[in-house]
Parts: structure tokens; sequence; C-alpha cells
DNA sequence: TGTACATCAGTGAACGCGCGTTCACTGATGTAC
DNA sequence: TGTACATCAGTGAACGCGCGTTCACTGATGTAC
């Protein structure tokens, strides 16, 4: 059930009821624990998924991109009014932030695990000398564009969103492509 | 009632049980309505009272800087172990981040103002021609940090943390120091 | 080909809990006379 | 100074709702013989 996904995403770890889902699917609510022991269950595998979606996404991306500016099309993207006004079709990492670290630890565990697999897919279009390097670019990067969407996702007015996501674009191209 | 502030960013908006934070005051929850006439209503100010309370931190850690190294000091107390630690007496901001997004427009609009009114406190501090580029520059440096901290306090490992930590500090001191 | 049985996804009622909100009441404090 | 009354913070029981989880049951599908 590959749409709780979305709907995670869109409305947060808790936003989300079963008998909603289920609805959704036009199910009845009994039949999800044929499927999964508990909501805890399906919530990791959907985040997983998540990031999986989004790894394959920007690897699309990626393709579609002229040789040597891999990176800037990433940020055009993850910074675009688009991303910005689909949370559930979005970046988990985005959407989950600052809940994630609330969660207990075997569940961090779990979505911990699944963002390094979807980092190690994209961290060689990075710069920096060594892996490790780029690794932390990779950290960094994406956890300020996150940080920026979501604050852009926050303001009230188009305004606003357009000129924070335009500022941070500008600001993470300068930093991460030369 | 500040001490619902912390609560707030500790748990997040819908971690917090009115009869918890009663209990926490010593008193009964029914009680609580004489002083709010909603939840709704306290998380806006506990939110506001969040804000304020980073930005006096700040200002303090400001006059205790050197001069001239004002934004290295805020950078490095923003992204310490400390504050990674203690998200309930920590910035709203990385603690509210993603959900803040979900949250209905009236509230957003609170917190929006009240996020603002922090920030023109320390404006002048960052670099920049003009105000607007500032401003432009307060929204990226606080974004992205919180973002990192996010990330950092999602992260199982302590060893990845404070890696997380150092990394984020080095990019953001070059970036907005010099 | 036909019958009996097992499997298992899905149903829908029910349980139990947490929690926001309401409300009639108490009891201390302060004001009017 | 003393008495009557109003105010209002706080009490604690109760209501109602949402929601995760359980469970006895149904009905379709597939397998054994």
């Amino acid at each position: 059930m590959q749409a709780a996904s979305r709907h995670f995403r869109a409305k947060g770890g808790k936003g989300l009821a079963i008998g909603d889902l289920m609805q959704k699917l036009d199910l009845t609510h009994g039949g999800f624990y044929r499927h999964f022991g508990s909501k805890e269950e399906l919530f990791a595998e959907a985040v997983a998924k998540g990031f999986e979606e989004a790894a394959v996404r920007i690897e699309e991306a990626i393709k579609q991109a002229p040789a040597g500016s891999e990176v800037r099309t990433i940020i055009e993207r993850y910074l675009s009014l688009k991303h910005c006004a689909n949370p559930g079709d979005g970046c988990p990492l985005a959407s989950l932030m600052s809940e994630t670290a609330r969660y207990p630890r075997s569940l961090r565990t779990k979505i911990d695990r699944a963002m390094h697999e979807h980092f190690k897919r994209i961290i060689d279009f990075l710069p920096g000398a060594s892996e490790q390097e780029r690794g932390r670019n990779c950290l960094i990067l994406f956890s300020g564009m996150a940080g920026a969407l979501n604050v852009a996702r926050a303001a009230t007015e188009t305004e606003q969103r357009k000129a924070i996501l335009e500022a941070a674009k500008e600001f993470y191209v300068k930093a991460f492509c030369d």
C-alpha cells in the first residue's frame, strides 16, 4: 500500500487515521491488520517508500539535466513552487523533519537507514574530494533546503513563499555549484 | 503560563495534553479554560513566547561575543550539542518546522508574525548590503541551521549527531562570516 | 468433473483509551456598607 | 471593626469524539481427492 506513504507525508505521522486511509482505498479499517502489525509498522515502511520515490525522481531529473549542472537541477526542483505546494508527493525529510526527533528509537533507526540509502544514490553528483566530504555536503544541502522549504510552506502569502524559495535557490546554487 | 511553551517545543503541538500540562503545574485540567479559550489559543501564545525567549537568549549571546564575531557565536550556539539535546528550551522554528505547514491559516499567521518579530531583533548582525538582503540571509541561515539541527536530533548515534553539527557549523560559518 | 475442505483477505461491530471541552460547584479574596 | 455579597481561580465529574486495535464472522479462491 504505497498510497499510505503520500498521506503520511501530507499529514504527518499522527495526522493520518487508519480508518481514513482504508476508506480511501475503498476498504474497511478492520482489514488493515491482515497486512501490518501496527500503525507504526506501516509508517516505517511508508517513510522508506517515500525516500525511495524521492530518490527515483531525483535520478530521473539528473538524467534529463545537461551534464555538469546536475546539482543545480536538483536544487531547482527541490525548491520549486511545485514541491512546496505538494508535500505529499515530496521529500519525506522535509515533511517529517521536526517530528522524527520525537519518535521512538526503533522507528528512528529505520528512518535513518532509509534516508542514508536515499543519499547514497545521489552522493556522487555532489562536490567534495572524498566520499566522506560528499556525504557531509549532501546532508548539509538537503537539511538546509528542507528547512527553507518548510519555512516557505509555513508562510501565508504566496509572494513570501516565492521570495524564500528564490533566495534559497540562489544561495544553495552558489554554495554547491561552481 | 510560560511553562507551556517549553512543553510544546519538546513534544509538538499535538504531543502535549492539557491534562498533563496542568498536572505539571499542580492544577486540575478544568481550570485551564479560565485562562485560555482553547488549546490552539494557548499554542499560539506559547510559540510566540518561545520565539521571544530565543531572541532574548541570542541577544545575550551577542553581548558576550567579541566584536565582529557575533554571527559566528550565534551559529555555534545554535548548532551546539546542548541546543540539540534540549528542544524544549530551544528554537521553536526547529522543533515545530514541519508541522507548522499543516496548521490552519489563522494559526500560521500568528506564528509567522512571531517569527518575523524574532528575526527583526537579529537582522542587523547579519551580512548584507540592504535590509532586504540581511532579511533574506537571516531566513536562509536559520532555516538551514534548523534543518541541520533536526537531522542531528533524528540521528540515533551520538557520533553521527556530532558529525552533522560540526559539518553544519563549518559550512554556515564559512558562508556567513568573513 | 465434482465435492469437501482449508486458507485468507476483507467486514463491521465493539472495546478501550486519551483527550479537548463543559459545567455545576467550592472556597478564598476583596469590596460595599 | 464587622457582616453580606460579588468575583473568580480552581475542582472534579462527565460528555463526546476520534482512533488504534481486536475479533467472530463471511465469502471467494484454490487445493486434495
